[in-house]
DNA sequence: GAAAACACCGAAAACGTTTTCGATTTGATA
DNA sequence: TATCAAATCGAAAACGTTTTCGGTGTTTTC
């Protein structure tokens, strides 16, 4: 049961620790008889080295800190999977925390890993996150820190993002090109940057077309649910009867406004469009299928994990490094919900 | 730039390492002064223990490991979500690694952790699991254990699952009330125990209603997948067209099955009714909405950590510890998809 | 045959904490 | 005043590893 240590195989051998450790460690000072008793000894024995001790004397854990606003969510869980993916592939183990969208929890959870002496940071911004100081904290302790996908422009560090202005315009572009007169927009909350700046590509793409901006077809989520898809889907048409396009700030806010279509006998695309973001699997099996924004997930994770990579590395070699901001691809995807209009 | 530690607080207080310590720790045998010029000194210099020296010492990391077949999975992400939500409140943070459905990846995975030292273990077999040698290994080492979701039943440890048999039972038993006579069902791998207890209780349903088993009406999954359902569906249709009712081992391959009705003008539930299992989010969104069994994800990852961390608890106190088996309840939810026939 | 080079090994310090146990001081008690 | 208890502190060991540096002994070189 109990753990066996260098000691005991430096006392079976009759010869020192230090040997010992040199000789699983493949230093050239110890010869061939000595490495080969102790290799074997070691496999034997089934010695593993005690990762406390490791970690105490090279200061570094191999570990990663990941935190993220939400598990249970389509798109993060795929950026998970990219990213604990390319850890393991490079001997590094993720400890994911998740924010639940809330600065306090985020904020403790900063602490918390800083205080676990992780070796870096992963990090998607909470909705609330409208205050730096613990971001600038990680940075000013010199961990390598990077942000993916809802991150803060003020500040500097390795990204990886979309373009999110360009990937809205092309959403109500396409929106434009198959008919749309008047589009409502569901944004997400006050924060986040790619909520405004999707919002400005949609204001963009209007204004590239000369249709006028109405800040009435504006419609904020707060919590960016279903359910509010639901709700405002009602409320547009209410308010705007002749809306015939609407573009949703994420796939389940757009499955939401739907439903409300499907239940309430509005056909689409052929009453109004719908186009939603971020390619959510759900997208292609409901009914309609939903046109969406294909943004890769999956990629953004590894790319993230690989720019942390080279920093930690940076630091642990005492070279310098230069934060770097990888864009990644995004492209419409059609279907059924934006049909071309006759 | 660099780290506090203990001995800089104890020189510039002119006082010794231990003092400093215990001062940190409420000893009682500080005296007032001391104690409050080492808090406030730790306090403005921002001192955190390191925790690679505490881990050292203490023996203990306060991290558990988890395994999981899969990240990007609507129950496996809610298991998760539960079990960090319950850990973080408890003071444990969770390394999350990912077999996919590897039991190589899977057996190298439980080394790592083991190596890493982590407190305790979480684990969901993935679908090649036949084999229990690294199991075994783990508690072997003395290390807590807990099973959820796929587990074995040959390997002595604390679990925290659902009655598949029965929950199948019922799920049959809903088809068969709804007036389905000739009811096909597509199960999973053959490895898993909860496949292999929902085919049981597919069966046992069958029989308790006097309808003869026929083989040719289980079609086996390889992957688990959307396609594998929507395929299974078009081989229904043609080896047994007379067929009225289907259950299908989960949700993501039911909603592939309705795929292919929905496409092929065979109305569900009039033509077919279809029941799914764990009442993934796309369930209720889908058209027509899918019936099926609702299971308690979230609570299975909170229960099973709190499961873990008794075991843990018991271990540090050098206390004995009873396995536990906690069984969670399941329920029937009645959508679109199996409406009565007349 | 002396000097230099080489091969092999181990002592010891260091990483930063926790905890035991003994030492010292102070105040109270007889 | 001598004794005892209580209060306060610190030395030191321990957790297990890595790495530097110096010390042997052996072989090569001129």
């Amino acid at each position: 049961m109990k753990n066996i240590t260098l000691k005991e195989i430096a006392e079976t051998l009759g010869i020192s620790i230090t040997t010992v450790s040199k000789a699983l460690k493949n230093y050239p000072d110890v010869s061939p008889r000595t490495r080969q008793a102790v290799m074997n000894l070691a496999h034997q024995l089934q010695y593993t080295p005690n990762s406390f001790a490791v970690n105490l004397r090279t200061q570094e854990s191999k570990t990663i800190g990941l935190i993220i606003p939400e598990v249970v969510h389509h798109f993060f869980s795929s950026v998970i999977n990219g990213i604990i993916a390319e850890a393991e592939k490079n001997g590094y183990l993720v400890i994911i925390l998740q924010s639940n969208e809330s600065l306090e929890l985020e904020k403790k959870q900063v602490a918390l890993l800083l205080s676990k002496r992780v070796d870096g940071i992963l990090m998607s911004l909470s909705n609330e996150s409208n205050d730096d100081e613990h971001i600038r904290e990680i940075i000013h302790k010199g961990i390598p820190f990077v942000q993916f996908d809802k991150i803060s422009k003020l500040i500097h560090s390795s990204k990886v993002i979309i373009n999110d202005q360009l990937a809205a315009m092309q959403a109500v572009q396409h929106l434009i090109d198959n008919g749309c007169k008047k589009i409502a927009h569901i944004r997400g909350p006050v924060n986040p940057q790619n909520a405004i700046d999707r919002f400005l590509g949609y204001k963009k793409a209007l204004e590239k077309n000369t249709i006028p901006f109405d800040s009435s077809l504006v419609y904020t989520c707060q919590r960016v649910s279903f359910e509010e898809g639901y709700a405002f889907a009602e409320q547009i048409k209410k308010e705007h009867p002749d809306v015939d396009g609407v573009f949703v700030i994420t796939d389940l806010v757009a499955v939401g406004v739907l439903a409300y279509f499907n239940e309430n006998q509005i056909r689409v695309p052929d009453d109004v469009a719908v186009i939603g973001f971020s390619n959510w699997f759900m997208s292609q099996v409901i009914t309609p299928k939903l046109s969406t924004v294909d943004q890769p997930s999956d990629e953004m994770g590894t790319r993230a994990f690989q720019l942390l990579l080279e920093q930690m590395i940076a630091r642990r070699d005492q070279k310098p490094f230069q934060a770097q901001t990888i864009e990644l691809k995004t492209a419409v995807v059609q279907r059924e919900s934006t049909r071309k209009k006759s």
